[in-house]
RNA sequence: CGGGGCGUGGCGCAGCUGGGUAGCGCAUCUGCUUUGGGAGCAGAGGGUCGGAGGUUCGAAUCCUCUCGCCCCGACCA
C-alpha cells in the first residue's frame, strides 16, 4: 500500500486533500480560501464542460455571457435573495484612487443582472422562452473552505430561463434536473437521488428547488447540482413583463440551475481508494497510459515505436492516450503515478511483449491480461465502457447498501453519529422537527425524492401524520 | 466569527524546555550502475529559521506585537 498518500480509511478528510494535492487536480492559491486549478483538474473541468454543454445545447439553450460586477442594488431588489447573499458577498467600493459612486457586488450568482436584462430584451409572448446559459465563475466569501467542495471563488454553469407559463417553467426545472441526473450518473459514474428541497433550504429567491444528491465515500451527503424554479419572483422585481396572445401584459416564469468544479470533489470521494483517484473513462483526461518497458538503447527504440504506433491506432478511435517515455523515472514509479492520477487503463509493453506481438492490458485496480496486438485496439475500447458501467454499479450499490428506511428517532440519531449514511425518514414537514434533528444530529433533510411513494405514518420527531419519507444525512 | 494547531532549503520535519558553528529525510543537479510494481552508490547545490521590535557579548531558541495557513464548530454550489 503506498505511504505517500493518507489512508482513506484513516482520515477521510486528509486522504481528500492529499489526493487532489498530489494527482496534481488543484494547489493552494496565495489567496486565502483560493485555489489553483492545475493543467489536469483543469482538463477534467474541460471534458465536464464539453459534455454537458452538448446535452444543454440540445435541449435548445444557448451560451452567453454577463457582467462580474452586479450594481448593489440590484441585489437588493429582492429580497429573500439580498439576505441570502449579502452575507457572503465582494463588494467593490474603489477604482484606483477614486471611490465608486454606488458600490459593485462581484457576482454571487448572476439573476440580478441577468433579468435585468430580460426585463429590456421581453415584450412579447414571442419573445419567449429565453433559454440563456453561461459558462463563469463566481465569488462567495466563505468563512470555511475546502478544495474544489467550498472555495470563495468557483467555476460553474448557470442557466436562467424566462417562460410564458408556469407549467413551462416548471417543466423547464425539471428537464435540466433530468439532464443533471444523466449526465452525473452516466458520464460521472456517480448515483444521484433527484427530489425536491425543503423549504429551509430552498435557494435564496426560489419558489422552489429541485436537486441531486449524491453519496460520497464517507457516506455523506454531496448537494451535486440544483435546479430552481423562481415562480414569479424576479420577473416581478425586475420587471420582466410580456404580452400575451391575449393582450394582457404578464410577468415571466423563470427558472435558473446550475453545477459547479464541486463535481470533481465528488469525483474524488466517489470513485476514489487508497491508491488514489480513480477518474470515469468517460470524463478522464488520460483514458490510457501507456508504459514502454526497456533495458538496451535497442529496446528502448524498438518498444517506443511500437507504443507510438498503438497509441495513434487508438487516437484514431477518438481515445485520449498519453505514452510515458520519460527514461528517468522507473517502470514502477510510473505504475503508482498513473494509478494515484485515476488513468483507468494502462498498457505495458516490453520486449518480451514484442516477441509475443502482445500487450498487458491492466484496468486500474485490476489484473494484467495478455492482449494480442490485433485485438488490442477493439479490446481496450470493450474495456473502458466496462470501466465506467463498473464504476457507476460499484457506486450505486455503495448508496443503496448504506441507505436505511429507519422510524425510529433514537435509533436514527445513533446510527448517523457512528456510521453515517442516508435514512428515508417520516417527516411531517414542521420546522420544528427538522431544526431537532439538524440540532441534535447535524444532519438535515437533504430532499424528497421526486418519486417517492405515498407511505403515511408518524413523523420520526413528533408523531404527527405526515405523508413522506425524506432523505435525512450529513452533508458537505 | 469562536476553539485548537502550525510557520525552519522546493516538500515533510528535528533543533526551542536549559540561548553558543542551522541539521535530517524526500526532492533537485552531476557521474556510474540500474529499469516487468515507487532503484543503488558516490558527489554537489540550495535556508535573512513567516515578519517587526526588544532582552543579551551572542537569539531559530527568551519576551512583546503582527501576518499567514491548516484543522474542529455556527452559514453555504
Amino acid at each position: 500500500m503506498p505511504e505517500f498518500i493518507t489512508r482513506k480509511s484513516e482520515d477521510f478528510s486528509e486522504w481528500y486533500t492529499d489526493v487532489i494535492l498530489k494527482a496534481e487536480l488543484a494547489d493552494y492559491a496565495p489567496v486565502k480560501g483560493c485555489m489553483v486549478i492545475r493543467p489536469y483538474g483543469y482538463a477534467l473541468w474541460e471534458n465536464i464542460q464539453r459534455i454537458l454543454d452538448g446535452y444543454l445545447k440540445e435541449t435548445g439553450h444557448v451560451n452567453a455571457y454577463f457582467p462580474l460586477f452586479i450594481p448593489w442594488s440590484f441585489l437588493e431588489r429582492e429580497k429573500a435573495h439580498v439576505q441570502g447573499f449579502a452575507p457572503e458577498v465582494a463588494v467593490v467600493t474603489r477604482a484606483g484612487d477614486r471611490e465608486l459612486e454606488e458600490p459593485l457586488v462581484v457576482r454571487p450568482t448572476s439573476e440580478t443582472i441577468m433579468y435585468a436584462m430580460y426585463a429590456k430584451w421581453i415584450r412579447s409572448y414571442r419573445d419567449l422562452p429565453i433559454l440563456i446559459n453561461q459558462w463563469n465563475n463566481v465569488v462567495r466569501w466563505e468563512l470555511r473552505t475546502r478544495l474544489f467542495l467550498r472555495t470563495t471563488e468557483f467555476l460553474w454553469q448557470e442557466g436562467h430561463t424566462a417562460h410564458a407559463t408556469y407549467e413551462e417553467a416548471e417543466a423547464e426545472a425539471l428537464k435540466i434536473l433530468g439532464i443533471y441526473k444523466k449526465f452525473i450518473e452516466q458520464d460521472l459514474a456517480i448515483p444521484v437521488i433527484a427530489g425536491v428541497k425543503p423549504e429551509s433550504e430552498k435557494f435564496a429567491g426560489a419558489f422552489r428547488t429541485y436537486t441531486v444528491e449524491a453519496m460520497m465515500g464517507d457516506r455523506k451527503a454531496l448537494q451535486a447540482g440544483t435546479s430552481h424554479n423562481l415562480g414569479q419572483n424576479f420577473a416581478q422585481a425586475f420587471d420582466v413583463k410580456f404580452q400575451d396572445r391575449d393582450g394582457q401584459w404578464k410577468y415571466a416564469w423563470q427558472t435558473s440551475w446550475g453545477v459547479s468544479t464541486r463535481l470533481i470533489g465528488a469525483l474524488v470521494m466517489v470513485h476514489g481508494d487508497d491508491h488514489g483517484l480513480f477518474l470515469p473513462p468517460r470524463v478522464a483526461p488520460i483514458q490510457v497510459v501507456i508504459v514502454p518497458i526497456w533495458k538496451t538503447d535497442e529496446e528502448r527504440q524498438q518498444v517506443l515505436v511500437a507504443a507510438q504506433s498503438i497509441a495513434e491506432s487508438l487516437r484514431n478511435l477518438q481515445i485520449r492516450v498519453h505514452v510515458d517515455d520519460r527514461d528517468y523515472e522507473t517502470v514502477g514509479y510510473k505504475f503508482n503515478d498513473w494509478e494515484l492520477r485515476g488513468v483507468p487503463l494502462r498498457v505495458e509493453l516490453g520486449p518480451r511483449d514484442l516477441a509475443r506481438r502482445q500487450a498487458l492490458v491492466v484496468p486500474r485496480g485490476e489484473a494484467k491480461t495478455p492482449v494480442s496486438m490485433d485485438a488490442l485496439a477493439d479490446h481496450i475500447q470493450a474495456e473502458l465502457s466496462r470501466i465506467q458501467q463498473m464504476l457507476f454499479q460499484r457506486a450505486r450499490a455503495f448508496m443503496e447498501s448504506n441507505t436505511f428506511t429507519l422510524d425510529d428517532y433514537a435509533e436514527f440519531a445513533r446510527r448517523i453519529e457512528t456510521y453515517g449514511g442516508f435514512y428515508r425518514l417520516r417527516w411531517c414537514e414542521q420546522a420544528t422537527c427538522e431544526q431537532k434533528i439538524r440540532e441534535e444530529t447535524k444532519a438535515t433533510l437533504r430532499c424528497l425524492p421526486l418519486n417517492a411513494p405515498n407511505e403515511p405514518g408518524p413523523c420520526v420527531v413528533c408523531s404527527a401524520p405526515s405523508r413522506y419519507r425524506y432523505v435525512v444525512a450529513r452533508a458537505y
